[in-house]
DNA sequence: CGCTGTTTTAACTATATGGTTAAACCGTAC
DNA sequence: GTACGGTTTAACCATATAGTTAAAACAGCG
């Protein structure tokens, strides 16, 4: 058996993160996660409580994953704008390459319960003043462009580096006709798409 | 009681469309989808056989909705391609705008059934062949791109054009501060602001 | 060692779920 | 009216599921 609690709090966040993110809230079940961490599956109820409240760690991390450090990026005082923007695509594209899955299981599971999962994350410390400030104050002051043109461009590079990885399984098969190389180099060139993409907007 | 087979399955179909699509397979219930039918759970079985046969039809025909169009804006021979993807990019809003839930559920589902879900939309008569041929033959000709590059003119407008819908909930509360004007008002401009965007790496 | 609190286990529980069954009902034709 | 095939219903069923329970096991301390 594990050493102490903290580990078996752990095997078991790892084994739901795993479990949850594949097959979401309603698809997971408690004994796969408890397969998955080799546990007994009560001890899901004796850390957790429950199958909500574990989903709710999990929900709350992966949004955690994407949108704390874009605040960061963007906010920091002593980059050029441009520059900024090209860090900012560049980590987005990186974190989503390495988590996959986490946007199209946000996605879905924002989908079928939408009040309560953007409460869990806000709850979690979300600042949202501190994302309209970065977004008025910074982005549009520096690049000189309106409030709601700097929240456009925002959505867009989201847009832009999220899609490939939401459609993987219907581009790989629609238009790379199952070829995965193809589709890793489609996505490889990504980043100078986008940028080149952006950087047009944001000069023109 | 309904007047003949295919008004009660048309009325189970509708229902299931419903739940399916906010809901998900998991978490859809059969005794739900009957209730919004209005009909007695055990006629799901007896005109559709299972859970599973019913959803893939729903997820066959949500398919259906956004992706032969396409095939046929992009395709026609008889319109300037610069119009085409003006017309294209235009469709495309309004299809997601109509159907505002399908992406999201789309991309939920295809993250937990990824393999079986793509045959689903394989099986239902999508040539891939003839999405090859106009991203090859009509886009990159007409367009004097490369092949690669009309791949991702076509992933950026989806990407464009989905976004918004799919993050929703979350654009609404954390930049919009749950202002559903103003969230309206921020997508009735996305028509514009992607083909400002497309049509400056169109031209370039 | 005994005690206490914590962790883990195996068995159990109440309810839900997708699906089945048999009979009642309906519409049509003779 | 009867017979027949198709549709619908209410009850039922086998299994799964999240969660509970009580006891065993463990760890640390005096």
């Amino acid at each position: 058996m594990t050493n102490s609690k903290s580990d078996t709090e752990k095997v078991i966040l790892e084994a739901a993160r795993k479990v949850f993110i594949r097959k979401g809230l309603d698809g997971a079940r408690m004994q796969e996660i408890a397969d998955e961490a080799g546990i007994n599956k009560a001890l899901l109820h004796y850390y957790f409580r429950s199958k909500e409240k574990l989903f709710k760690m999990v929900f709350r991390e992966a949004m955690g994953k994407f949108f704390p450090s874009m605040l960061m990026i963007l906010g920091s005082q002593d980059i050029a704008i441009e520059k900024k923007v090209e860090v900012f695509i560049e980590h987005y594209i990186r974190i989503i390459q390495e988590n996959p899955f986490i946007p199209s299981f946000i996605i879905g599971e924002l989908n079928k319960n939408p009040g309560q999962l953007t409460e869990f994350f806000v709850e979690s410390g979300m600042d949202t003043s501190r994302v309209s400030f970065i977004i008025e104050e910074v982005l549009a002051k520096e690049l000189k462009i309106s409030t709601q043109q700097a929240r456009h461009l925002v959505v867009n590079i989201i847009a832009l580096s999220v899609f490939p990885f939401v459609s993987r399984p219907l581009l790989e098969k629609i238009i790379f006709h199952s070829n995965k190389d193809e589709f890793d180099q489609f996505v490889s060139e990504r980043k100078s798409v986008i940028m080149n993409l952006i950087g047009t907007s944001i000069y023109r």
